[in-house]
DNA sequence: TGTACATCAGTGAACGCGCGTTCACTGATGTAC
DNA sequence: TGTACATCAGTGAACGCGCGTTCACTGATGTAC
């Protein structure tokens, strides 16, 4: 917003910002119509702007696209990150906060995820979208790190597969029931309790009691 | 294949079974460009007809797509369920075939996969497509319970549940490893052998010991 | 402080393209008799 | 068995549309002096 107030008004010739407008449209149009139905033309169109414009900023609509996904992977590693505090109050309890972290992502930034994981991108399109990524996946890691280190070490699990395993658990869900609306299934829990329940079961299985 | 090759020289003015042939086009084409990629008059072409002719078959592009979804659900309901094979020979064995043949659906069928997770179809856009959904998650409901079964009732697990995680997990897993070419990501172990440890993890978690 | 000028961001018109969809049509198939 | 006819599947031309992209342009901004 801001922008959008000005496009008739005040804006003159230049428009002054038109980089985050352009990512700020692909956004909204992404959320509407997912990552495949969303076009150069119309982010223009959003921002008050020629068609022609947002080739003063990206190179095509894919390197639009690209920088959408990149600005969302270092805000998802800014929310796991925020949600493991550095393993406080402890470990296990961060982690559980990581998972809650995760699906609340998808579940509020729905154009973010769905840019990063749904739009067909290749991970390394470029070296900027790659580093991102592997930014946000070391917060898991690091993460399981923390866990996998209160077991005794001959029963500890490589923390590599254990962040695997939580990344793919919470993508499942978030992408099967995790989503505002589109493509919701009917439900006996919710996302949370979903994951909250997986995880439980999972720890237990690596040798976590329920209660500690 | 069949109806490729009878394209130019011996079909006549009537195709004979264009209906299907509009089907496997698209499959073709989901496969290469992914569900978004693909227009109603790129399968026509594929098929070797013209751009009115879908008309006749299909209300329009998202009834083909249904279509091809319905029919997936339909195999992957029959493969998860060649896989649970009724139990055998044990519950716990059969539980892990079941979540093989979850990937391996998604590995060599991807185009049914993605017209059935990725396509942004809405799960009930019309009766049959929601019955063929329902069909292919009981499977992974009654392979659920057939495990649960084998815990003693005060700690057997809500087999709805169950089956829910396991689903998240594959499919989870499928999205971010679990395909040919597109969107892959370096990767320690493979697919198989990731969803294999989660599992015993969970089952472990669960109750069972890890030889039984 | 004022002026000249370079730089840059956005314009609007134009282009070719492929898609979705409609239409009157036509050729093939099957069936009643 | 043959013939007339209804039905149906596919044709091809046409339409409007929006997209991507290029282009010479123009108006605004900032800076050297």
């Amino acid at each position: 917003m801001g922008w959008k107030r000005r496009e008739r008004e005040e804006r003159g010739y230049h428009h002054g910002n038109l980089r985050e407008a352009l990512k700020e449209a692909a956004r909204e149009l992404i959320k509407e119509k997912g990552p495949a139905g969303f076009t150069f033309a119309d982010a223009a169109r959003s921002a008050g702007v020629s068609a022609a414009a947002p080739y003063r900023h990206f190179r095509d609509r894919e390197a639009l696209l690209a920088d959408v996904a990149r600005e969302g992977y270092v805000r998802f590693a800014a929310m796991l990150s925020a949600g493991w505090n550095d393993g406080r109050p402890n470990a296990l309890t961060a982690f559980h906060s990581v998972g809650r972290a995760y699906l609340a992502f998808a579940r509020t930034e729905p154009a973010y995820y769905a840019a990063m994981f749904e739009s067909g991108l290749a991970p390394d399109l470029n070296p900027e979208l790659r580093a991102a990524a592997d930014q946000a996946f070391s917060v898991l890691r690091t993460a399981a790190e923390g866990v996998a280190a209160h077991l005794p070490e001959a029963r500890r699990p490589p923390a590599l597969m254990m962040s695997l395993h939580i990344w793919s658990v919470a993508h499942g869900i978030a992408s099967l029931f995790g989503r505002g609306d589109a493509g919701r299934r009917a439900m006996p829990m919710s996302a949370d309790e979903l994951l909250e329940s997986a995880m439980l079961i999972y720890l237990q299985g690596l040798g976590f009691s329920q209660t500690s």
